[in-house]
DNA sequence: TTGAAAGCGCTACCAC
DNA sequence: GTGGTAGCGCTTTCAA
């Protein structure tokens, strides 16, 4: 059923129930009705490509999958966070496309989805310090928002992002509240913004407790299960071994239990692990290992978030570029009793 | 940039800057060159929805997202069969596109990405027993391809499946083999096809080995952490516990894990775990852990197989459906130490 | 308030 | 081997 056939059968043009359609006010209540009724009768839907012919615009919106040659896995909570911003998306009539790219050169990639007209905005994720991507996208002239931000780009541009700094300082200061001194900090590739914005936050809680930073403490890497394992078996194996770690990661962190596990200690006890991105909601009663993280069911909402925000700024690109910061929630899973093997 | 341009600089008709584009071969060796060569300098490509609209197809393929409102969590490994997935149609010159459904009626949604002539073809995710969706694709006629297979459909249909019963046959049987006797099988949804065919193969590797099954050690439900976390608790404070337990999910495995280390007993010496989708690769040596582990990597490549039997369903539509099993291949993570308490 | 018709950028048929 | 042209299904002036 296409608009030529629909208004035919309703004995009126084309023009008027393409008009009746999209809600064009120079209709007339009565026809209006009889040509919504007929669509729902007869299923009609426009055709999408017609559509976006007519229009010049396609409604829909590209997200890159990350994953280069040097990391193959998908971040686990990649599929919560396209969840999240697909269904927003839907909800302003636009499609979410996935893109994977091969080779290191994603900017071919943009390039090509603009030129192709496939798409009327992406999603960049993961963004390094001074990330290419933003001048070029700047320069194709394609709309975008960052999931993050870039230190070091003086171009305006558009970004969501979760106060990473915030968060890890507050966990890091609930630690030295606790009266730990030697803290461990497990963190991501540190090329990315986020890892670098983290390493920030876990610094200045030691600055502001006097606690001077230990490079033997801090590790930097692609966050897996197996380097979460052997970073923490060389932290534990340390002559003045950490009473706590700082994680980010959900894949880390299960490497990270299995290490302590183990190594014959206790986690909460020996060693307090603090970390993100698990379901840890059956840990909040009367568990002895404080937690600290930010919920799958958070970056859901940070999809959701980025979306809506992606849809204002297509709407309306004279308003210039959107910022949004969001300040994730901390949630304490299990009791906060203190380090016992302080130094 | 567009054909018409690219013809004028070129002092060209539209159609044979079409065709030398398309490798079509009724154009010059000659002149092939010169469009080809203009197409690149002026980095000319063709308009997606133009070309969709003229040759009717959209050249892009549709995976509903699974989570309805029940269970919020995108499964973990969803990226990497996005990604493998959407890699391989990239080959094929298709995008991926993701949709989500909020209410039960995904049907719904397929019958809009139809008529709206939005995707050629869809990715059925997660399907149930007797999936009602597999005759409604059938009903529209829309290509598709499932993910697993739907016990009691008697209409053809074509699917990519992992050998799920095989798998959980041979992981049980491995343990029989070790002397275990009291099993237990922490299982996902049983109204899912592939849980039951994992069920199924469990039962199998019990009656061969003459172990009666017993329903005190078998569970089913939405796979979390929590979930893992809760079974596992329950069955070792069983009077007559299990030595071992099968579980099918990364998240699962992290709760059973957990509880397991609470209870004071030692994974692979008081109780062996077989699990799946796990990064273990720094199990292998001189742990103590049997496991059997269906790679998160094997899942990337599960996406390509399908995307690739897609294409070709599209293609020649009238060489019928297409079924394609992968035999998963199981690596055993730490040594195999016989089963410590035996009843 | 309604309708005719000119595109949007491409493919594919038919003629040369 | 090359070119003219009629669509694909929709939106959007411009007229009525």
């Amino acid at each position: 059923m296409n608009l030529k056939t629909l208004a035919e059968k309703l004995g009126l043009s084309q023009t008027t129930v393409s008009r009746a359609l999209n809600g064009y006010p120079e209709v007339s209540e009565a026809t209006r009705l009889r040509v919504q009724d007929a669509a729902v009768r007869f299923n009609y839907r426009p055709n999408s490509r017609a559509k976006g012919l007519a229009t010049g615009r396609s409604m829909v919106v590209a997200q890159i999958v990350p994953g280069s040659s040097e990391h193959e896995m998908v971040n686990p909570i990649f599929g919560d966070f396209v969840g999240g911003a697909t269904e927003a998306l839907a909800r302003f009539g636009y499609d979410m496309m996935i893109s994977r790219v091969l080779e290191d050169d994603e900017g071919k990639i943009y390039r090509e989805l603009h030129a192709r007209g496939a798409v009327d905005a992406v999603i960049l994720q993961g963004p390094s310090v001074e990330d290419p991507r933003i001048p070029l996208l700047n320069e194709i002239g394609m709309p975008y928002i960052v999931h993050g931000r870039s230190t070091g780009i003086t171009a305006p541009y558009s970004w969501v992002d979760v106060n990473n700094k915030r968060s890890f300082r507050r966990a890091t200061q609930f630690l030295t509240d606790l009266g730990h001194r030697r803290i461990a900090l497990i963190n991501g590739l540190e090329y990315m913004d986020f890892a670098q914005r983290r390493r920030s936050g876990y610094q200045e809680a030691l600055d502001a407790a006097g606690i001077a930073a230990d490079p033997a403490l801090m590790c930097s890497a692609d966050m897996t299960e197996g380097y979460g394992y052997r970073e923490t078996r060389r932290l534990l194996h340390l002559a003045d071994p950490p009473t706590a770690i700082l994680s980010a990661s959900m894949l880390a962190a299960i490497g990270i239990r299995r290490a302590i596990q183990e190594s014959g200690l206790t986690m909460g006890r020996d060693v307090s692990v603090i970390t993100h991105d698990d379901d840890l909601s059956y840990l909040r009663n009367g568990d002895d290992i404080p937690i600290f993280t930010a919920t799958r069911a958070s970056v859901r909402a940070a999809g959701a978030i980025l979306a809506e925000q992606l849809v204002a700024l297509i709407s309306a690109p004279e308003s210039g570029p959107v910022h949004h910061m969001i300040e994730a929630e901390l949630v304490v899973g299990g009791s906060t009793g203190p380090a016992r093997r302080r130094t």
